[in-house]
RNA sequence: GCGCUCGUAGCUCAGUCGGAUAGAGCGUCGGACUUCGAAUCCGCAGGUCGCAGGUUCGAAUCCUGCCGGGCGCGCCA
């Protein structure tokens, strides 16, 4: 079975009183939610807006409900105040059903059916192939990898696709850098990943570029003077850029050389970080679809010829200002052409009831355009198609600015965090006496540079613009997915020493659960399979990071305070608090298995 | 100029389909290791929710105006 205790519980508990509601005369469902003021309850309702409807005072209503809420075997309390009634559940009781529920229930781990039978296809990462990923890319490629893991989770069938735009003036850069000034060279020559050697070359264009630049037309439009036949870099990556159009096979020859090796790089990268993908599209294989929509849309009137020619659709039509064209005067496709093209090839091959972009919200203009004008063309892709905007990461340094080098390499932020756990792991084991060998610092080491990178990029709603501290982020204190990683190692730890003990399945007296330590996990038990839900439902992993904080925080304080003491207790309550630690690690490492965060036994 | 978005504690961020005394983490300060791993834990202090109006039983949340930050507004990608 798959099933929502808490969604359960509610429903249970509060169908009575909305029965009395409903009889006294109130149409609209009644809100229940946790109290909002710390220490009030479980479980509370506003009956202000009833008032008028019943002619009784809040408070009044507040104490009527109250009685028939009491009826309830599970409701321990029930107390009218300030016009709120506010209920306790009975937690030792409520035990009974919630740790088996939460040790054998795959609801438990956040499995619901909200999506079953839908077929998501989501699209992230998209790297250009001319330079390395960076930080950007890190929570682009995180936040899409999670987030289809919880659609999944949701019951959804997910296609995750990576469009790669392997084609235009950017790789032409980097390609005549390479055939200009290092022909011979390679990735496995200079020792180094494909990515990184491509984007190597793309600086050195760049700098070409900028010191011809300096040299003849300093002060004057920068780009201007690249697309003019003035420069002689310029004129050169264009022709080559046409010559790659004309399939002219030395330079597609070398195109497909450099794509290779930075694709090579990027699929490493992607490794790393766990993220893989059912389906890679390529802009070469996709950057002349689209032209045919463009004549069946000018058929169907949805487009229509601007004076010059271009075909243009009405942005009016959808709430915006101006037209935008989708094809050029002379007849060429613009990048939209292609999305419109890609976007259709697409939904005609898998049929998909809903697509996510996750895009940078810089592109916010263009996806509601994009999805503006599909709708247009075909009524059936209206609201299948969702934008997944997220913000920018900022650095203690400042803002990152790629035209300033001032980026965070991708690679080298791993390595970094890897090394800085790997410090921070052997001191803590050379502490305690424990000496690990290397290859075991090191396993462990990857496992907490990366949980912290990702429950980092994570815990921030996606339209929320951070700050990005690293040092932070690897921190066993506050709110990071190392934190996470240490209750589910101490929880094991417990267990490994409890041994033949540590065996239990059931109890049956649950009366040493009263302590508020115990009652805080249960409740993180209850909540969690909702918060994952919504996660899924919002496409906010933050939900999700905030509901394994939660956990793992309840479940720490709970070991950490002697009344809770597992080893040392006997009987029922040895086996009640047991129940409570698998529990606990049970959902805690379903919480970090979303994440795509390793679990350690140890740490 | 127009559009979108943000402005909450010293810092980083939750909360925003209106609900009670606005929360968390970090940092500061003060506690807890003969007790399941002190990488954990407990506690104190800290906010006129950018400003000014309005809507109502009730506003961080909704409306209007203003101030300040970010991102966009191409027949670029």
């Amino acid at each position: 079975m798959m099933s929502d205790l808490y969604a359960k519980l509610v429903e249970g508990v509060t169908a009575p009183m909305t029965a009395w509601l409903h009889a006294a005369g109130v149409e609209e469902a009644p809100f229940w939610g946790p109290p909002t003021r710390a220490g009030a309850g479980d479980l509370a309702l506003a009956c202000h807006r009833y008032a008028r409807a019943l002619r009784k005072a809040p408070q009044m209503i507040a104490t009527d409900l109250a009685a028939v809420a009491l009826a309830h075997p599970l409701i321990a309390s029930a107390e009218p105040t300030a016009g709120f009634l506010n209920l306790r559940f009975d937690w030792a009781a409520l035990a009974e059903q919630l740790l088996p529920w939460a040790l054998q229930d795959p609801g438990a781990l956040g499995f619901n059916d909200s999506l079953a039978g839908q077929r998501v296809m989501i699209e992230y990462s998209s790297p250009n192939t001319n330079k390395p990923q960076h930080l950007g890319h890190c929570r682009n490629n995180i936040l899409g990898a999670t987030v289809a893991r919880l659609l999944k989770r949701a019951g959804a069938e997910v296609i995750q696709v990576n469009l790669i735009n392997d084609r235009g003036i950017h790789i032409c850069k980097s390609m005549l850098a390479q055939q200009r000034f290092s022909p011979e060279t390679t990735p496995e020559g200079e020792g180094k990943k494909g990515d990184h050697f491509v984007g190597d070359r793309y600086v050195a264009f760049d700098k070409a570029f900028e010191a011809e630049y300096a040299q003849k037309a300093a002060g004057q439009d920068k780009v201007a003077f690249f697309n003019s036949e003035a420069s002689d870099y310029g004129s050169a990556a264009r022709a080559m850029l046409r010559a790659w159009e004309a399939e002219e096979p030395k330079v597609r020859a070398l195109w497909r050389q450099m794509n290779a090796w930075c694709e090579a790089g990027f699929f490493a990268t992607y490794a790393r970080m766990g993220v893989h993908f059912d389906r890679v599209d390529r802009e070469s294989q996709t950057y002349l679809l689209g032209k045919d929509m463009v004549e069946e849309g000018l058929k169907a009137g949805v487009f229509y010829h601007a004076e010059n020619g271009a075909a243009v659709f009405d942005l009016t039509r959808i709430g915006l200002e101006g037209e935008k064209a989708v094809l050029r005067a002379d007849g060429t496709s613009v990048y939209t052409t292609q999305d419109l093209g890609t976007a259709l090839k697409r939904y005609e091959e898998t049929r998909f009831d809903k697509m996510i972009y996750v895009v940078g919200n810089e592109q916010d203009h263009h996806f509601r355009v994009l999805f503006g004008i599909l709708g247009a063309l075909r009524s059936e892709l209206e609201g299948k198609l969702y934008h997944l905007s997220y913000g920018m990461v900022e650095l203690p340094e400042g803002k990152m600015k790629s035209r300033e080098g001032k980026v965070v390499d991708a690679d080298n932020l791993m390595d970094e965090l890897h090394e800085a756990a790997y410090l921070q792991t052997k001191e803590k084991n050379l502490e305690s006496g424990a000496a690990l060998d290397e290859a075991e610092l090191h396993r462990r080491a990857e496992a907490i540079g990366l949980a912290g990178l990702k429950f980092y990029l994570l815990k921030f709603a996606p339209a929320t613009t951070f700050l990005f501290n690293p040092a932070e982020s690897i921190q066993p204190n506050g709110e990071t997915g190392v934190y996470c990683q240490y209750a589910y190692a101490r929880g094991g730890s417990i267990l490994r020493r409890l041994g033949e003990a540590g065996n239990v399945a059931s109890a049956e007296d649950f009366s040493a659960l009263v302590q508020p330590q115990a009652i805080e996990v249960l409740k993180a038990l209850l909540m969690f399979p909702g918060e994952i839900r919504a996660a899924a439902e919002q496409l906010k992993p933050s939900l999700l990071a905030q509901a394994t904080y939660s956990l793992a925080y309840a479940f720490a304080s709970f070991y950490n305070h002697n009344d809770n003491n597992v080893l040392r207790a006997e009987g029922q309550a040895q086996r009640a608090r047991v129940m409570l630690v698998k529990a606990a690690r049970r959902v805690l490492g379903a919480g970090l298995e979303l994440m795509g965060i390793e679990a350690l036994e140890e740490m």
